[in-house]
DNA sequence: AAATCGACCAACCGCTCACAG
DNA sequence: CCTGTGAGCGGTTGGTCGATT
């Protein structure tokens, strides 16, 4: 059956925007406004459009203050440090970046930033190599298997990339704004990950000053706020996810928790195989296709309970470990939009 | 000068979700 | 509840342009 046309797909131009087609909108919306109804739209104005093409022409491009190409590297920042963090969500990620568009984000990342780090990646491999007198060697996969001990730990977990320093959560001059929004947009997209999301958070130590809340306790502190509208939370707790190896970890984390105050996301990950796990999926651009050919992570996959999913191509889905994946999506399935950062849920504050 | 290639970006497509009836 | 509809989102496509051969 399929859905109806949201327009007459005959009758409708399709194809760049003329400099008349731009004005008549423009200056229509901001005399009228949207009125609510954008397939109604190009109707009223007499532009031959879809009107979810009219919506896209203003939200990518006739929209006040709307910027276009110039990333300052405080952008490349915090858009990798989102990435690495939430995945493709590049309307949240767009969220954090006044006058950018998901759709600029989206062309920027694939076009240049993702290269752009696999290439820093790449030198920073080469460089290290030769520093440790290994052989170049075609398949970077043997290359992990060798290259220190930490890597000897955890064989089938690549390095972190040398570039993630210079994200935000580095101390490497960020601005604290920058931590802040981040910290923010973390802790409320946190309740989407369950308790595990607050690991990664606590490993990241957005850089809380000595004696200030830590990321837990401010979580806690959101959570107050979050439970107040109680409908939705009963169903947090049956679809609290459980791990495995969730106790180990946690006095693991507990014990290790100074030796990844320290800042980098790459430090965290290569402290904890979780996390590697956790975060790894979404690193996959920063090794390249030989390693997720290779199998190495598929077959690290397989050996631990993230075993559901050896293919590494579908990068995206892999984001979060598919438990974590599969579960909020459930629960995203059931509560409405407002509700799903109420997923706060985390045994430690119990 | 022409052909080819790759980078970039605007726009489209199809899907999910929210919401009204 | 169920259904239909519009909004919004992310993935993908296709056109343009500059660099290279």
């Amino acid at each position: 059956m399929g859905r109806a046309p949201c327009c007459d797909k005959s009758n409708v131009k399709k194809g760049p925007w003329s400099p008349d087609e731009d004005a008549k909108l423009k200056s229509y919306i901001e005399q009228h406004g949207t009125g609510g109804n954008w397939i109604a739209l190009p109707q009223k104005i007499g532009l031959k459009r879809c009107g979810k093409s009219c919506r896209l022409r203003w939200l990518n491009y006739l929209r006040p203050n709307i910027k276009h190409g110039g990333f300052s590297e405080e952008e490349d920042n915090i858009i990798c440090s989102l990435y690495v963090c939430i995945g493709s969500r590049w309307s949240v990620i767009a969220a954090q970046l006044p006058g950018r568009t998901d759709n600029d984000i989206k062309n920027y990342w694939n076009t240049r930033l993702k290269k752009k780090l696999l290439g820093k990646r790449r030198k920073e491999l080469q460089a290290r190599n030769k520093g440790n007198g290994v052989v170049e060697h075609e398949n970077n996969s043997s290359l992990l298997l060798q290259e220190n001990s930490a890597q000897q730990l955890h064989p089938c977990w690549p390095q972190i990339p040398a570039v993630l320093p210079l994200s935000p959560y580095t101390n490497q001059s960020p601005s604290f704004n920058d931590q802040d929004s981040i910290r923010k947009l973390l802790i409320k997209l946190g309740g989407r990950f369950s308790d595990d999301y607050q690991r990664i958070l606590d490993g990241l130590n957005l850089q809380f000053p000595h004696g200030s809340l830590s990321s837990t306790q401010l979580l806690q502190e959101e959570q107050v706020h979050f439970v107040s509208s109680a409908g939705c939370m009963n169903s947090i707790g049956n679809n609290q996810v459980q791990f495995g190896q969730s106790n180990e970890y946690r006095a693991e984390l507990v014990q290790g928790q100074s030796s990844f105050t320290t800042t980098t996301i790459g430090e965290m990950v290569s402290a904890n195989d979780y996390s590697q796990r956790l975060l790894g999926g979404s690193l996959e651009f920063f090794y390249g296709e030989e390693m997720i050919t290779d199998k190495i992570m598929g077959g690290a996959c397989a050996s631990s309970s993230c075993g559901q999913s050896t293919d590494w191509g579908e990068t995206s889905s892999l984001i979060y470990p598919p438990l974590v994946a599969s579960n909020y999506e459930g629960v995203r399935q059931e509560m409405p939009r407002e509700c799903v950062f109420q997923e706060l849920s985390y045994p430690g504050a119990q």
